[in-house]
RNA sequence: CGGGCAGUGGCGCAGGUUGGUAGCGCGCCUCGUUCGGGACGAGGAGGUCGUGGGUUCAAAUCCCGCCUGCCCGACCA
């Protein structure tokens, strides 16, 4: 062994230690030659995927040997996907890290009381599943650890202790509604949730900032092409927002992005530069006329009225109060948008009979023109300063034309509630924006003081001052990320793993396992790779060709050496790069140089 | 929660409308021949047809209830 071999190992050797706490992962012991023979391990790959996977990750991933589902939203890791998790896992924690991060581990079980505290324990709903103990006491599984994190900061009593970034890799738990996907979206999983401690705004911006560039630098390792964009805060509050986003069809989230410059939002969030509409000379007042079996902004259209001359009146309960939000005729109202305006917890559409009681007629002829003072108008921004509109009257058949929306309604509050269209100009530089299917793979967020100060987490200034903790909040789902690599990494035979989250870096594949010399030659090779500290497994299956072949593509290991009597007898080897599938004949004393040297440059 | 669909050996499916006690491919076990790209032959193991009830001489099949899972929408790492 060189001693280029010794070097490398104990570089490795010690990353992995520090990874671990102290615990190696890679490195060569007694519980680890247990794996070292694909013979030996547990990897039931299928040569159909349940009919049931759709997402690529979801079928790639049950078909490689890695999950199994145990129930709805909730999966088995097998010890090939354990394994990947754990990469993804360890890279997360060396960034973390890196920025002064300092791991916890909290309970997953709460107490009720703590999250009373925050008035989370009734507003989380059904999200949150819930229990009693044997006498009957109500406790939570955590769906985050905000109120956990803010109550540990009560002993953080001085200034000169922050800042703090404190973060866990934890299992939470979520009643998803509707978990789907495999991996991408379940009831129970491991994130990486990271807390803020700081003294103020400046502080928690310095916080975010680093988390902002760990991110990047963890989505780079694990590669993910992930773009930060400006996202709503959602349920947890707080101002600043930004979601890292992967693109990808079995994503859940749509992001406004400008091929231009680097404008980037969620449609939750987004906007996009609207056209002036000419509105003509208004009349003096509205006029009510009839409008008999008209219900929609289309057929309103027919009869005269361009869809963005008209107001769309969209009757919400927003906490039990009726509600109505205005936007234009062609425009989309986005109900996150609204939520985030309005502030309201529990938001739905108004049902008919709701919607008849308090405006007097059905959908398709409603309006905000002289309603109940009691009821709240949002107007989307896009209406502000608008006339000679035209709208429902709150009579069935009846619509009113000629409305000036600042002189016939009661305007609440002016608000942005309309929903981005790809094909719109960019609000900042003009461009044609599109819109594209991602996968939310982070977010980090703002808090600011809600939870310090519910939790009652001070501390003394310099000038001894009581000061509320500013906090911020940064998450990072392992399985979900772990999906979305595989969501991006596979081609027709398979994973693509990148080498930073492998299985195994490299595979061994003995064509001929009767065959003495093949075998001497692949354990030889196997010993001296994992010498040189790499993660390498050895096919030693009596199996054919093409099934040993096929089951390493499908699992996808970035390296392959293919060591058979054919070869051997003019001592050379194959390497197949699984990514491109290109393969090289390879002298058998070189390869085990040549594989280290590109699985070292590539971690 | 609203809308659509489905539960039959480990996986993928057929059978169902025309009730008669379950079949195919893959996988698994044994033997032989093969074996550098998912081999072939012979033999074999494995299923309360999701579940409860009903109709019937007889139910995988018809009827009702329930459970579970998947897909599309409202929520999130």
């Amino acid at each position: 062994m060189s001693t280029r071999f010794r070097a490398t190992r104990s570089t490795v050797t010690e990353r992995a230690a520090s990874r671990r706490g102290g615990f190696p992962l890679f490195v060569a012991g007694g519980q680890y030659a247990l794996a070292m023979r694909w013979s030996q391990l547990f990897v039931p790959t299928l040569r159909d995927a349940p009919a049931d996977a759709e997402a690529a990750s979801h079928r790639l991933l049950i078909r490689g040997g890695f999950i199994r589902q145990l129930h709805s939203g909730h999966y088995t890791m097998l010890p090939l996907g354990w394994k990947v998790h754990e990469k993804v896992a360890d890279i997360v924690r060396e960034e973390m890290n890196a920025i002064g991060g300092q791991e916890f581990l909290f309970p997953a079980m709460h107490p009720k009381s703590l999250w009373e505290a925050s008035g989370r324990w009734t507003t989380m709903g059904d999200e949150m599943f819930r229990l009693q103990d044997r006498s009957g006491t109500d406790v939570g599984l955590a769906m985050t650890h905000e109120e956990a994190f803010a109550q540990m900061a009560l002993e953080v009593n001085s200034w000169r202790a922050l800042p703090q970034i404190w973060y866990q890799l934890q299992w939470k738990f979520r009643d998803e509604p509707r978990p789907k996907a495999g991996l991408l979206r379940v009831r129970e999983f491991v994130m990486k949730d990271a807390y803020s401690l700081d003294i103020d705004d400046a502080g928690l911006d310095e916080s975010f900032d680093k988390h902002h560039g760990a991110y990047l630098r963890i989505f780079g390792r694990l590669g993910l092409d992930a773009m930060p964009v400006e996202a709503s805060s959602g349920a947890m509050g707080g101002s600043g927002s930004i979601e890292f986003m992967v693109e990808s069809p079995s994503g859940e989230d749509d992001v406004v992005r400008c091929p231009n410059c680097d404008y980037r939002a969620n449609v939750e969030r987004a906007a996009s530069a609207v056209a002036p509409i000419d509105d003509d000379t208004p009349p003096d007042a509205p006029e009510k006329f009839a409008t008999p079996g008209i219900r929609t902004i289309a057929a309103l259209e027919e009869a005269g009225a361009p869809a963005d001359r008209q107001i769309k009146t969209m009757v919400m309960v927003i906490d039990g109060a009726v509600t109505l939000a205005l936007v234009r005729g062609d425009h989309q109202l986005n109900m996150q948008k609204l939520q985030d305006a309005t502030g309201g917890v529990d938001i739905r559409p108004a049902t008919p009979d709701e919607t008849v009681k308090h405006l007097g007629a059905a959908p398709g002829s409603l309006g905000a023109v002289g309603v109940d003072a009691e009821i709240r108008i949002y107007a989307d921004h896009a209406l502000d300063g608008r006339t000679n509109m035209t709208t429902g009257a709150n009579e069935d058949d009846f619509h009113w034309r000629g409305v000036d929306i600042a002189r016939d309604i009661s305007v609440t509050e002016w608000v942005d509630l309309r929903e981005v269209s790809a094909g719109e100009p960019c609000i900042s530089c003009g461009s044609t924006l599109e819109i594209v299917r991602c996968i939310e793979a982070g977010h980090i967020f703002k808090l600011g003081t809600r939870y310090a100060e519910a939790m009652g987490a001070h501390v003394l200034d310099a000038e001894g001052q009581k000061r509320t903790i500013v906090m911020g909040s940064y998450g990072i789902g392992i399985g979900r990320n772990m999906a979305a690599v595989a969501e991006t990494h596979y081609d027709d035979k398979g994973l693509t793993w990148p080498v930073s989250v492998a299985p195994y870096e490299a595979c061994i594949t003995a064509m001929k396992v009767d065959d003495e010399a093949t075998m001497i030659a692949a354990t030889a090779l196997y010993d001296e790779l994992r010498g040189a500290g790499i993660d390498v497994i050895l096919d030693d299956r009596d199996a054919r060709a093409g099934v040993k072949f096929a089951d390493s593509e499908l699992i996808g290991i970035p390296h392959r050496i293919t060591i058979g009597p054919r070869g051997l007898k003019d001592g050379m080897v194959e390497h197949t790069v699984r990514s491109t599938m290109e393969t090289s004949d390879v002298a058998l004393d070189a390869v085990a140089a040549l594989v280290t040297d590109a699985i070292t440059a590539a971690r």
